[in-house]
DNA sequence: TCCCGGTTTATTCTCAGACAATATCCGGGG
DNA sequence: CCCCGGATATTGTCTGAGAATAAACCGGGA
C-alpha cells in the first residue's frame, strides 16, 4: 500500500473544477463530490460515512485532505463527526441550505422540482420587499451598476452566458441596494432560480418571452424612487419568471398581493419538468 | 522551540465552548475566535493573516488544527486562502451573514444595532409570508410543537433561558410549517433576533408588555387556516417586537401593510445601544 | 523606455505516521 | 435491576517533510 507516495496525488475520477475563477484545491474537490452525493440524496441522512483510513485510503488523498474536506462539510451543516462515533449525514433541516456552494451543489444537477419551486417561493416573498427597500434607499452607484446590467442583457441574449450572467447582476445590484447584508446574501439562491428560468425556458420552445420589459418596469420604479411601484413590478417581474419556468402560477402566496384588474397574462399549457 | 511537545495540547486562553450541546474541538474554538474577531471587525477585511507557521505558533496549536479552523472559516466565506497570496479576510459582501455560526458569532459580543434592525427588516419581510404559507400548509404535528411551545411560553417567564428557548421553538416550528426549507433554514437568523429582542426588552425596564397575545393571535391564525389573518397578525407580532427591541417602527417597510386604525401603541422613548 | 519570458521565492497544499482524547458499549459488582 | 468502570473504535491533534502554486523579480530584447 505504501507505493502510493509514487502516485501523482491527485486520484480523483472528478476534475478539479473551479469557484470563484480559481481552481479548486483537494480538499475543495472532495468536499464538492461528496457534498453533491449527500445533497443529491445518494448518501442518505443519517448514514455513517467510512472512518477517515478508509476513506482517505478509497479516495486516494491522504487524511489530512479528507479531513479538510469533512470540515467544510461540517460548516455547512452537511454531516456532523464525534469520536468513536463516526461521521454522520445530518438530517436535511440541519443543511444550510442557502449557502452559495450548498445551492450550487443542489443545482449541478437536474435540480428538484419541489426545490427550485421553494426558491421561487423565496424571490416572491423577498425580492418585492428588496425592491421596495431599494427604491428608498438606492445610491446613484447602485442604480447605474443596475442600468449597466440591463443594458448588457437588452444587447446580448439571454441564451449566451454574459447575458444570464448579467440578469443575475441586476438582482445582485438590487439586493445589495436594499440596503440589507441579510437580503444581499440570499443572492446565490435567488441568481440560481434566476440561472434556472433561462435553463428550463431555452428547454421549452413555444415561449421566448422578452424578459426586459418586466426588468425595466423594476428599474424605472427603483431610479424614481416610487416604493409601491417597485415591489408590484417586481412581484409581476418573479411571478412571469416562474411562469416561464414551470408554467406555473405560484399556488402558497397567490392571495400575497391584490390580483391585477386586467393583469391576467395568455397562460400557457403546463409543463411538467423532466425528473 | 520543539519543547512545545511537553506541553498540554490545549493552549488557548479562550474555553472550549459548546455548540448544540456539544463540546467544541480545538478546530472549532480556533475558528471560533478568529470569526468573532473577524465580524466583530478587529480583523479588517482585506488584510492577510499570519501564516500557517507564525499563527500556529503563536496560538501554540498544531498546523494541522489551524489549517482545520481555517477550512472552517473560509467554508463560511470568511477568509479565502491562496498558495504564495496567504490568508486574506474577505469582504463583507461576501460572509454568508445567515449561516448560524456566524450569526451567533456577530451576536456573541454586544450586536452592532444596525446589523440588528437588519435582522428585523429580514423578519418583517420573512415572518409573515412564512405565517401565511403555514396557515395553508401546517401539519397536526407542526400545530402541536407550536400549541406546546405557547404553552411553555406561557407557563414560563421569557427571563428565563427556558422560556426564550420557547419562544424560538414557536419562531421554528412556524418556519418548518411553512413547508419551504429554504425560509426554514432562515431561523438561526430570526431566532438571533427573538433573542436578542428579550435581551433589549430586559434591560429596559419600562415595558414588560406581554408577547403571549400577540403570539396566540398567530396561532390561532395557523390554525385555522387563515391566511390572511396569519399573515397579518404575524406581521403586528414582529413590528411590536421591534418595538419593544429599539423602541422605533421599522423605517423601511412600514408602506407594506396598511396601518392599522387603532393600531398605535404608546410610544417609548428611544433607547440608544451602546455601541 | 517598455515589454516579454524565465527564475526566484513565499505561502499554502498535500502527504505520512504517530499518539491523544473521546464517547459508546459491555461486563462486573452492588 | 441499576450503577459504574474499563475496553475499544473512531475522530482529534501533533510533527516534519516535500510538492504545487502564483506573485514578484530580473534580465534581455525591441
Amino acid at each position: 500500500m505504501s507505493d502510493q507516495r509514487s502516485k501523482p496525488a491527485r486520484a480523483l475520477k472528478t476534475p478539479r473544477g473551479i469557484k470563484g475563477g480559481r481552481a479548486l484545491r483537494l480538499h475543495g474537490t472532495i468536499a464538492r463530490d461528496i457534498g453533491v452525493l449527500i445533497v443529491s440524496g445518494r448518501i442518505a441522512p443519517g448514514r455513517v460515512l467510512d472512518g477517515e483510513i478508509e476513506a482517505s485510503e478509497r479516495l486516494e488523498v491522504s487524511r489530512t485532505a479528507y479531513r479538510e474536506a469533512v470540515r467544510i462539510l461540517a460548516a455547512k451543516g452537511l454531516i456532523e463527526s464525534r469520536p468513536k462515533i463516526g461521521t454522520r449525514v445530518s438530517e436535511p433541516r440541519h443543511w444550510h441550505l442557502l449557502d452559495p456552494d450548498v445551492i450550487s451543489w443542489i443545482f449541478s444537477g437536474t435540480p428538484d422540482e419541489r426545490l427550485l419551486s421553494g426558491l421561487f417561493e423565496l424571490r416572491t416573498v423577498v425580492e418585492p420587499a428588496a425592491a421596495a427597500l431599494a427604491a428608498q434607499r438606492r445610491t446613484a452607484e447602485q442604480l447605474q451598476v443596475m442600468r449597466q446590467a440591463l443594458d448588457t442583457m437588452a444587447a446580448t441574449s439571454l441564451a449566451v452566458d454574459e447575458g444570464q450572467q448579467a440578469d443575475c447582476e441586476f438582482h445582485t445590484a438590487l439586493l445589495e441596494a436594499s440596503g440589507n447584508p441579510f437580503l444581499a446574501s440570499l443572492i446565490s439562491g435567488i441568481a440560481a432560480a434566476v440561472t434556472w428560468t433561462t435553463i428550463f425556458k431555452q428547454r421549452k420552445r413555444p415561449l421566448p418571452r422578452d424578459p426586459m420589459p418586466d426588468h425595466e418596469r423594476v428599474y424605472d420604479a427603483v431610479a424614481s424612487r416610487d416604493v409601491t411601484a417597485a415591489r408590484e413590478s417586481m412581484a409581476e417581474l418573479v411571478r412571469l419568471a416562474l411562469l416561464d419556468t414551470t408554467g406555473k402560477t405560484p399556488v402558497g402566496l397567490r392571495a400575497a398581493r391584490r390580483a391585477k384588474p386586467g393583469g391576467g397574462r395568455p397562460r400557457t399549457a403546463h409543463y411538467r419538468m423532466n425528473r
